[in-house]
DNA sequence: CACCAGGCAAGTA
DNA sequence: TACTTGCATGGT
């Protein structure tokens, strides 16, 4: 291993351990998008189950959740919690997306990169992880998603301070790693295979590059 | 039973 | 500015 880049190294030794995790389980970047704010703070596996039954709605493109009344939307999509405010966090990204493209997902997708984060930062509801997540997964520019997982594990593995923010986490990723989209969707997807994987049903993952008990939570945890 | 999940905004002092 | 709290279902 280079002893020069470790966040490389990581990377090379996660990739290698768990192998490619294959996200973003989107088939469109519409449902990317949709599932971007579903997830927030839930676990994928509730997500599906509300972007199933958008589907099941046949009303699952911009123009028809748009027209839904945002009561029926919330119902939609119950399975993945805190349903009024996603129902209105998705009416609010619909807005946007038809006040400023005319509800063209392609068109907004064209967008250069800067304009369109700064743009998606200002609908209520969207925050730096989504519209990073929305510019890398949805978008395909090369840019860093930091999310809870990658603060926790770097920084009690001393590579971040533990006070750092969103924007100087992500800055000094990007500074360490090659401009590459297709490492930087991979990375972010490891990071947080490996943040469940190891603080749940792996404890003695000995050839895991990682420490299990450098990330645990709760009241177990590591300061 | 407690705890967590691919956050964010609003409220409080 | 710096904490705290609300949002909520579903799995372990």
């Amino acid at each position: 291993m280079g002893r020069g880049n470790h966040f490389l190294d990581i990377y090379n030794s996660l990739l290698k351990h768990f192998g490619p995790q294959h996200w973003w389980p989107g088939e469109t970047p519409f449902e990317v998008i949709i599932g971007a704010i579903l997830t927030q703070n839930t676990s994928w596996d509730n997500v599906e189950k509300a972007i199933a039954s958008l589907k099941a709605s046949g009303k699952f493109t911009p123009e028809g959740l748009f027209r839904l009344p945002a009561e029926n939307l919330a119902q939609l999509i119950r399975s993945s919690g805190y349903f009024n405010i996603k129902a209105k966090r998705l009416k609010n990204f619909l807005s946007f997306l038809f006040d400023d493209y005319e509800g063209d997902i392609d068109r907004m997708l064209k967008e250069d990169g800067h304009i369109l984060r700064h743009k998606l930062l200002n609908v209520n509801g969207i925050g730096p992880e989504t519209a990073d997540s929305i510019l890398l997964y949805a978008a395909e520019h090369p840019i860093f998603v930091i999310d809870a997982y990658t603060k926790r594990i770097f920084s009690r593995h001393g590579y971040i301070d533990a006070d750092a923010t969103y924007h100087q986490m992500q800055e000094l990723f990007m500074k360490c790693l090659p401009q590459d989209t297709c490492l930087f969707n991979e990375y972010h997807a490891l990071i947080v295979r490996t943040g469940k994987e190891l603080c749940r049903t792996n404890p003695h993952c000995d050839s895991c590059p990682v420490e299990y008990d450098l990330h645990k939570k709760g009241k177990n945890a590591i300061k």
